[in-house]
DNA sequence: GTCTATAAGATGATAGAC
DNA sequence: GTCTATCATCTTATAGAC
């Protein structure tokens, strides 16, 4: 713990605080219209302190790219113990990412739209952690159809429509907006159970399907 | 139609070929990380030639923008008679939206994701179209609602799922990926059934939902 | 309408004082 | 470790010849 002036879990360092303002900055205006001197004086540095902490910005695009994929990966997998029933385990993995991806909108539209600026090998390393995601959600989507409770025509496509819902939070969502984090996570477990379940299955114990609103 | 060399709705001209080279390196780099060299270059000309048919880099986006979002709100109203029936229509403007999307993933991509750098006044009417699109795909899901054939607890949750399915395709669809276009927007079709329907109701849609009572 | 040349300013990164 | 000053290059956009 003592190789650094601030250990790497100690987010008060300089080199944390620059991450962070590289994050606000990027989730912002993108990675391109970010400067180095933006980023700098919102961890409140001179432009050449950065240098100091990190190479250069692609590393700490990086940084906090390969932080937010392992982060989104531990919570689904936290969410998704192996013996849980499929409905309950489904429900509870699209929840859990998509709470991620409200929770953490800022670094979440970093990790989902900046990708493309990565240096050739950041980005297999990255791509190494999104197909593990891509794996475990479509493993719960087979356990169900194994299982024989979900009715799922096109299982790639499907993992894909609900990892899509969840990444696209990092669009839209706002801090100031209606939703709250909660409640859209909430919806689209419930859209994910409606997605899969047969003909005849019940949508879910908790929805009300004559409580219609608009 | 003689007002320009070329008239605006002639691909082949200069001012054409530009917008077209913007488009591919918007999508393919993003508009910050595009220079006007590469756009003049992509077009067959001199960086100085691209300021006699566009006023700016900026001007070049709203266009694209403009173009994309209107087609868009056009594919959805011409798949979204009023007098459809209710899962008919919610199919074929879902299908519409996505296949869209898919078949020109490289304008969707700038549309969706670049309007950020849009100038304020360009941006305030770009958002006015947005809105147009949004509230076309909550009409639809309405219209199955009041006709009690929909289940739907949150109207503008689902709306903005459904939107965001095929939002998401600009960000992953690629020409040379194993998904045609066509099974994309089918399968998202048939997702967005499977959001709506009510417990009892079958996968499979079309003309026979009216004896659902509620 | 196209070109070459260039203005005017911004950008990523570094040098060297303290 | 932080600063000021600066380098080398790139960027949007314009000027003026043809």
């Amino acid at each position: 713990m003592g190789d650094r002036p601030n250990g790497s879990a100690n987010g008060s360092g300089a080199r944390s605080r620059l991450v962070a303002a590289a994050t606000a900055a990027f989730a912002e205006r993108g990675y391109h219209a970010t400067t180095t001197r933006d980023i700098a004086a919102r961890a409140g540095m001179s432009p050449a302190a950065l240098y100091v902490h990190h190479s250069s910005k692609e590393e700490l695009l990086f940084l906090i790219s390969r932080e937010g994929h392992h982060a989104a990966l531990r919570v689904i997998r936290e969410a998704s113990p192996d013996d849980a029933e499929p409905f309950a385990r489904l429900h509870a993995t699209v929840r859990a990412f998509t709470l991620w991806h409200a929770e953490h909108h800022t670094a979440a539209r970093v990790v989902q739209y900046e990708g493309a600026a990565l240096s050739e090998e950041h980005r297999r390393e990255i791509v190494q952690v999104r197909r593990e995601i891509d794996r475990h959600m479509r493993d719960v989507i087979i356990a169900g159809v194994d299982q024989g409770v979900f009715a799922v025509p096109d299982v790639p496509g499907t993992t894909l429509a609900l990892l899509s819902l969840a990444v696209d939070l990092a669009r839209w969502y706002r801090d100031d907006g209606r939703r709250s984090a909660e409640s859209v996570a909430d919806l689209y477990a419930d859209l994910a159970v409606r997605m899969v379940r047969a003909d005849g299955q019940p949508v879910a114990p908790s929805v009300d399907s004559s409580k219609i609103n608009c």
